[in-house]
DNA sequence: ACGCACTATTCATACGTTTTAATAGAACAG
DNA sequence: CTGTTCTATTAAAACGTATGAATAGTGCGT
C-alpha cells in the first residue's frame, strides 16, 4: 500500500504539503501551481489512494449513511431504495443496508452496529412497521440526522417523508365514483398502521362530497400482520368473504396493491372478471402492478422521489451538524398520483 | 466520546490490559478473572464503544462486504439480497449496497469507492448483465474474495454461484410435455445472456428424450436489452406476434417470469385465457409470480439460498486471506425446482 | 542459589491521515 | 531599516486502537 509519505518522498515535498494539495485545503492557495503539478503527478504515478480508515479517524467522518428497512421483501422497498441509492451516489456517500425483518432484537443490534460505524445519517424505511415508542428512544439521543420514510413522528428530533394518504384515499374514491360506481366494497388497512386512518378519512370525505353512503356491510379490515405476503392472503380471504355476503358491489377499493392482488385473485376465482364484473383499485403502485393482468389501477406513491427526498433531508442535516448549526426536523408530505390502468372500468 | 484510555483510567489498569481483556486476545489467559471483571464493569459503566475507525486502521479490517447489483429494480434481486443480508448479519458483517444501473461508468466509480473502503469481500449480482471482459480486469488484481451470482467466469480468480439452467430448462419442458402439451411456443433468452443457451439446451434435450420435434415457427427470441421491464414488454410483443402467426399452440415456455407475465397479458388480451386455452411457464420464481392471477408455474431459482451461498464462499475467502492460505475459487451450481401453480393445466 | 517457565501488567510504537502552529524568506509600507 | 503581511513549506501532534517487546514477580526444579 502506498501512503501519503511515499508520495511525499517521490515528489520531494513533505506529507503536509501533499495532503494540502491533494485535498485542495484552504492553505492550497499559497502553493504554486508547479508544486501542485509535481505532487499530483507523483500521486498518480504511484497510484496513491488515501486510506479511508486513517482519514475517518482523523476527520471523524465516514461518508456513510445507514439505511434500515423493515422488510426487504416488501416490493414497496425496491424503488425507494433505488431513490436513496441514486441520490447518495450523487453526493458520494455510500449506504449500509440493513434489513430488520420486523424483529425488535435485530433492530437494536443493527442500530448498534451502524452507530459503531459512525454513520453520518440514517434513513429508516418504516413502511410496514408496527413501530413502538421505545424504539425511537435509542435513536433520539444518537443525534444523528435521521429521516423516516412512510411514517411521521411528532416532535423535531426526526425528519419524515410520507405520502399524503388522505389525498390518495380521496383520489381513489373519486376515480371509482366518477366512473359510475356506487356499490363499492372496501378493504381497510390494519388499525396499527398509521397509513390506514388518513386513507380512510380521504375516502369518507370524498364519499360525503359525492353524497354517497358507504355500506358498512361492504367494509372489512385487514388484520394486524407483519408482512406483505400475508397482506395478499388477507386480501384474498376478505374478498371471498365479501363475495359470500351476497351483497353485490361493482368496485373494490383495496388498502394497497398487495391486497388488491389478493382481491383480484378471489374475484377471478369466483367468476367475477376484473374489470368486467368488478373494478379494483389499489394503493402504492408497486412494480408488479403495471405487469399484472389486468394491470392495476392504483394510487402511486412517488417512491423513488421519496427516497431521494429523505436523502436530501438527511444530507442537509449532516451539513448542519458539520457547521454546528441547529436544524429542526423537516416533515415532507408528498402528493400521490392516480394511475389509471385496466383494472377499473367505467359503468357509464 | 469515551475512549479506551478512559476505561483504563476508570478501572485502574493500562489501556493495553483493557484492550486485551475486551477483545479476549490470546494474552487474556494470563489475566485473572477479578481484573477482567473490573475492566468489563468499568467499560460497561462508561458505555465504552471501541472506535471502529481506529480499530480498522490498526487491524486493517473493515468487517464490511461490498454488494454490487446491476439493477435493483429487477425483482430477481430482492430475495438474493435478503439471503446475502441475512448471512452477513449472522457473521457480523455489514453490506455496502451499490446499484450499478447497468452503466459501465457507475460500475467503475463504485468499485473504486468500495476498494477505498477496504471491503473485505465482494458479491456481484450479475443477473441481468451483459458483462464484458475488461470489467473483471479491475477486479482480478484487487485480490479481494469475490463471488459472482448468476454468472460463471472461467478461471480461479472469482467464485460463482449459478443455477443449473440446463436442468431447469429440462424440468420446464418436461412439465409441459407430461401434461400432454405437444404444440409449444418458446420465447428464448437473448443471446448475450449466459443463461439463455443452457436453458435452451435443456429444453432441446428434453424434447429429444420425449421424441418431440420443436416447431421453429413457434420459437422467438428476446432482443438484447438491459432491464426487466423491457423483458415484460418484449414478452408481450413477441407473444402477439406468435398469435398472429395462426400457428396454434397449447403452451408457451418463457425465458423468465417477466417474459411470462408479458405473454399472459398478450394471451389474455387475445381472448386466450391462461391456462384454459394456453398454459404458460416461466423461470426464476420472482416474488410476484405467486401473486399473479393466474399464479405462475415456473422453475424456481433458490435465490435466498444462492445469496447465502455466495456469502459463504466469500467469507471462506476472507478467512483464507487472513490465515494467508491460498484458496481456489469455488464454483457452485445449485439445482432449480419446478413450482407448479395455476398457469399450466393438463390436457390429459 | 540459579535459571527457567509462567503469570500479570505495561511501555512504546505503529497504523495513515489532517491540521495547528511554526519557520523563513520576500515584498512592502512607514 | 523596522515591522507587517503574504507566500511557501514543514515539524509535530493528534485521532483511538492493537500489539510486540519489556518488566517484574512468583513458583519450581535441580
Amino acid at each position: 500500500m502506498v501512503t501519503i509519505r511515499d508520495v511525499a518522498k517521490a515528489s520531494g515535498f513533505s506529507s503536509t504539503t501533499v495532503s494540502i494539495v491533494l485535498n485542495d485545503a484552504p492553505l492550497a492557495r499559497y502553493i504554486p501551481p508547479v508544486t501542485k503539478k509535481r505532487i499530483e503527478r507523483a500521486a498518480h504515478k504511484l497510484g496513491y489512494r488515501p486510506n479511508q480508515f486513517a482519514r475517518s479517524l482523523r476527520s471523524k467522518r465516514s461518508h456513510t449513511v445507514g439505511v434500515m428497512v423493515f422488510d426487504m421483501t416488501d416490493p414497496y422497498c425496491t424503488l425507494v431504495l433505488r431513490g436513496i441509492e441514486n441520490t447518495l451516489y450523487q453526493a458520494s456517500y455510500l449506504p449500509i443496508l440493513t434489513d430488520v425483518h420486523n424483529e425488535r432484537g435485530r433492530f437494536e443490534r443493527y442500530l448498534e452496529m451502524l452507530l459503531d460505524r459512525r454513520i453520518e445519517g440514517l434513513i429508516v424505511l418504516a413502511n410496514w412497521l408496527f413501530l413502538d415508542i421505545n424504539l425511537l428512544a435509542d435513536l433520539e439521543k444518537s443525534s444523528i440526522p435521521t429521516a423516516l420514510i412512510g411514517r411521521e413522528l411528532k416532535g423535531d428530533s426526526m425528519s419524515s417523508v410520507i405520502v399524503d394518504n388522505e389525498v390518495g384515499g380521496y383520489a381513489a374514491m373519486e376515480h371509482l365514483h366518477s366512473m359510475g360506481h356506487r356499490k363499492i366494497a372496501f378493504i381497510r388497512g390494519p388499525k396499527a398502521l398509521t397509513d390506514s386512518s388518513p386513507r380512510w378519512r380521504g375516502i369518507r370525505r370524498c364519499a360525503k362530497a359525492c353524497g354517497l353512503d358507504l355500506d358498512p356491510r361492504l367494509i372489512v379490515d385487514l388484520p394486524e400482520s407483519r408482512d406483505p405476503i400475508s397482506s395478499f392472503e388477507a386480501g384474498l380471504k376478505l374478498t371471498e368473504d365479501l363475495i359470500k355476503r351476497k351483497r353485490p358491489f361493482t368496485a373494490l377499493l383495496a388498502f394497497d396493491d398487495m391486497t388488491a392482488f389478493g382481491a383480484i385473485r378471489a374475484l377471478t376465482k369466483a367468476g367475477l372478471g376484473v374489470p368486467e364484473y368488478c373494478s379494483v383499485i389499489g394503493f402504492d403502485d408497486v412494480a408488479p402492478s403495471a405487469l399484472y393482468t389486468p394491470s392495476l389501477t392504483t394510487v402511486r406513491q412517488p417512491m423513488e422521489a421519496m427516497g431521494a427526498s429523505a436523502v436530501g433531508v438527511v444530507l442537509d442535516g449532516i451539513n448542519a451538524v458539520l457547521e454546528k448549526r441547529e436544524v429542526a426536523a423537516t416533515h415532507r408530505r408528498v402528493t400521490p398520483e392516480l394511475v389509471v390502468r385496466e383494472s377499473t372500468r367505467s359503468l357509464l
